[in-house]
DNA sequence: CCAATACATCGATATTCGTTGAAATGTAGA
DNA sequence: TCTACATTTCAACGAATATCGATGTATTGG
């Protein structure tokens, strides 16, 4: 990942209706959420939800397919651990101590339900 | 981290010479670098790059002591952290499969200098 | 084929944001 | 104290951007 896909992801980020997507695209897993109904989980226009999507998938952060008349969205986990990576690169000039808690209170949280963590 | 203050770091790193700063400061380590130091690295004009320092404090993606006249930024791990957790909070909804490799790589990758990776 | 549904695109507008230049604050040495 | 240095603040301008309304495109069912 370069500094200009990285500044598009948290450009992208950087928006409240926009962030809302992805965590919700984040939460609902593979199988993903149609734009419709993503547009009513948000609280935008439909037009507007298109505008955004379009954002997020140049940057990299959502994927799409389609169903039917359904256009279905997913988080696109990859981006988003690639961004993640970039922007923690090279950090602490290899005294690991200084970020290791950091790294290591991520990969107890990111992958269990909220509640069901130690 | 509430959803207000994870806008506000997202849209502090959607910005070129915002995002060069956290990555400068990411990679200094606590020791930190000298506001007029850090407008040299990044190339802008030192009340531009105060203004955007600004923006970085308000977010809580860095923190800064003074030191002589110089003011010392160093980059907030915990605020990264945090805004990351807040990133990928409930991910695949219990299912640690789909998104465990992005964490993995991440947990690699984030804390070794470039070149002595795996 | 026609109508309805589901998204996407386009043009216009109003707001927000980054940069600049000038001035102010704070700190250290002669 | 006076001067130089380091950083911040302020007002203002130009550029980028989110939203809205209307229109366009694709897919399904009658």
């Amino acid at each position: 990942m370069d500094e200009r896909q990285a500044l598009a992801a948290f450009a992208a980020l950087g928006q409240e209706h926009r962030l809302r997507v992805v965590r919700a695209l984040v939460a609902a897993g593979p199988d993903g959420v149609a734009a419709g109904a993503l547009a009513d989980a948000v609280g935008i226009a439909g037009n507007t939800l298109s505008f955004h999507l379009k954002e997020l998938s140049h940057a990299g952060l959502v994927a799409s397919r389609r169903e039917g008349r359904s256009v279905i969205y997913t988080a696109a986990y990859a981006g988003l651990s690639d961004l993640i990576r970039f922007l923690m690169r090279d950090c602490c000039q290899g005294r690991p101590e200084v970020c290791a808690p950091a790294v290591e209170a991520l990969a107890l949280a990111a992958c269990c339900p909220a509640g069901d963590r130690p």
